[in-house]
This record gives C-alpha cells, structure tokens and sequence, in this order.
DNA sequence: TCTGGGGTCCTAGGACCC
DNA sequence: TCTGGGGTCCTAGGACCC
C-alpha cells in the first residue's frame, strides 16, 4: 500500500446543485451570484459549462455576464442549499475511511492508502454521484499541492495523476501563476527578474528570491515550483480567527452621514456573528472602498476583548475616525473583529491554503 | 468589463525597549 | 556631529484563495 493525497473538486458545483432543484434548467447557460440580477453591482460565483462557452467565468461582473450570454438564466447565491449538498458530499468522502480535509464548499483533500489510486479514485466519484448526484473530478498527488494542480486537468468528471515522477515533465514550460499561492501580481513580478517558467522558478538563486520576496515567502516559492509540500492532510476542525461583515452599496454613500448610518448597520452583523462565536473581539477593523475602486482600512484595538454589539459597534465608528477625511463617494463598507489569541503564535507558518510547516521546519 | 463576500498569512515600517 | 544593534509589538497593506 501507498500512501497518495487526493483532492476532490465539485464539477461547476454552485450551477449542479441548481440544476438539481430545476432539472429544466440542464443543459441550458446558468450562471449564479449575487442576488441574481445581472444589471446590479456583483459578480459570477459558478458559470455552468454551458455559460462558460460563451465566455462567461467566476470572478466576472455580473453586468459582463449579461452582456456576453444574455440568454442565460441568472441565479441568486443559497448558500443554505449549498452549504447542505456540501454536508452530504463531504459525508460521502468520510465513508471511505480515510482522513478528509474540507476546503470550502466544494473540494477537499483526502489522505487515501491504496495500491490502485486510479480506481480508487473512480470508486469515490462513483460513490459521491450515486449518493448525491453531483460530479466531481479528483487530481492525484503525493502531496496536496500536486493534487490540487492535478484536478484541474482532469476536469470534468475526470481523474488525473500528477505525482512527483511526472511533475517536472507536467509542469515544468507553464507558466509561474499555474501554481497554487501564485497569482497574477507574483507572477509579474517573477516576471520582473527574468523567471516565467515553473522550471525557471524551481532552479532560481534563492538569495534573489529572498531579497524580492522576502525570507520565507523566497524560498517558499521555489519549493511549489519544485511541487514540494510537506503539509498533512488534517481532519482538525476550523477556528476562525475573527469575522467580518462587508456591503458593497448599488448607489455609492455620498454623505458623512450615510456613511455613519450604513456603518452602523454593518457593525451590528458583524456583532451578531461575534455573539454567535461566542468569543469576545479584541480588534475592530473597517474597510472603506472609495470610487474608484480604493481600499483602505483602519482599525483599533478595544480597551478590553467584548462580545457586547455596543463595544462593537463604537469600535467600528473610532476605527472610521483614525481615516483621513472621505471626500470620495463610498462603494463599500466592511467591518472585521478579530479574537483575542489564545493560543502561542504559530512558529510553523506556511502557506495560506497548505498549511505547509514553513520554510524554517524542514531541511526545504 | 468596472470589478462580491468571507477568509488567511506575510511583510515592512515605526514605536518602544534594553 | 551624523547618528549601535538587536528584539518584539502593533498596524496597514498586499497577495492569495474559495
């Protein structure tokens, strides 16, 4: 037996479980997000295959959606809908036995000891259509970073095995942002000094990366483009570490007074959430979006940890204070609170989503 | 094409301390 | 005159992910 790390991954997971609910809607263009009217401020959740054909994809305004198939049907977000055949799939993946990592709605990682990966492979996703049927594809690896680069090949309904025998033949010409925690600013910037390929990157002076990137984020980055991680696939249940409210406004604030009002209301779901947790914040944090399109936060620690939504409340409106004045209309306001720490700071820190244990832990 | 909402972690710079 | 050398904490911003 061998130890292999599969990552399942829903196909166009949000678009299924509609059709599920509307089976008329199968083989038509659906497109979810927002709250399902295409001409409002929002963007594109899950585009259906049949969406994508025309060019429509997650991240997409809405407005653009709309333009590029306007015959598609456009759908709100239920995450409660969601949320529950994302119960009954993760409970399918459970089933097995083996140790499942949830990674958001619609993919997870699961730990799998097997002579026969591929069949084993075909088995889950057979299991998971028979009990729910929804499609995934699952991408096969000896760790999780090379099973989650795997799934997309494999996509739909497909299964694709990307171990380290054939990393370097699969990944090696593609370019950098074809890795996951590389995004489109890193890959610029990798750019930047002459690094464009995943094989460039792997063989690149670490102590030019260092002094780019930074001490640990440097040689990180050499070791995904070697498809290295050594993170577990781990079953630990979730802590978040603070929770946060944020409305992005159809009509932008253009008084003081608007904005008081709406930050108010803003400060009050994020208190809700933080009674719910049970925990009390430390830190309030708010977020102002001016137009066009400026992020700025500003945040206060409050004179002692509180749960009480009025200590919340005032929290968000001293953060709104320590900006400079807004003489931009306002496009979004977002309040965070933070938890105390409980715990030590982790000295294992690694990649976002891999969990990885970092680059001082291991011999990298 | 005019860009949601909810998260996490890393980095840099300033404050502060010895 | 021309300004130590750390260490740690806090804050704002950047980047990425689902």
């Amino acid at each position: 037996m061998t130890a292999f790390v599969f990552h399942v991954d829903l196909d166009q997971f949000l678009a299924a479980v509609e059709v599920l609910r509307r089976p008329e809607l199968r083989g038509r263009p659906v497109v979810v997000g927002g709250d399902g009217d295409p001409t409002k401020r929002g963007v594109v959740s899950t585009a259906s295959y049949e969406a994508r054909a025309f060019g429509v994809g997650s991240g997409m305004p809405l407005r653009t959606a709309l333009r590029r198939c306007p015959e598609a049907v456009f759908l709100p977000v239920d995450a409660p809908l969601y949320l529950e055949a994302s119960r009954r799939v993760m409970d399918t993946l459970r089933s097995f036995g083996f140790v499942v990592q949830v990674m958001g709605w619609d993919e997870a990682f699961v730990a799998v000891e097997t002579d026969d990966p591929q069949s084993l492979a075909r088995e889950i996703q057979r299991r998971v259509v028979d009990r729910t049927e929804l499609w995934c594809s699952i991408g096969i690896g000896d760790n999780k970073l090379q099973a989650k680069i795997a799934t997309d090949a494999g996509k739909p309904a497909g299964v694709f095995r990307l171990t380290s025998d054939r990393w370097a033949e699969w990944m090696g010409s593609r370019p950098t942002d074809a890795l996951w925690g590389i995004g489109s600013k890193t890959a610029r910037k990798l750019a930047a000094i002459g690094i464009g390929t995943v094989d460039e990157l792997a063989s690149a002076d670490l102590d030019r990366l260092r002094a780019v990137f930074g001490p640990s984020t440097g040689p990180w980055l050499a070791r995904l483009a070697r498809g290295e991680d050594t993170s577990r696939v781990s079953d630990a249940p979730w802590i978040p570490k603070g929770v946060s409210r944020e409305r992005t406004f159809q009509a932008d604030l253009a008084t003081h007074d608007d904005v008081l009002r709406e930050l108010d209301r803003v400060a009050s779901e994020t208190a809700e959430d933080v009674r719910k947790d049970g925990r009390p914040a430390a830190r309030v944090v708010v977020k102002v979006r001016l137009i066009p399109f400026i992020t700025k936060t500003r945040g206060v620690t409050l004179p002692a940890p509180s749960s009480a939504p009025g200590d919340i409340v005032a929290g968000a409106r001293a953060a709104l204070e320590r900006f400079p004045p807004i003489e931009r209309p306002v496009r979004l306001l977002g309040v965070r609170a933070e938890f105390a720490e409980d715990d030590p700071p982790n000295g294992d820190r690694g990649h976002p989503m891999l969990n990885s244990p970092g680059p001082d832990a291991d011999d990298g």
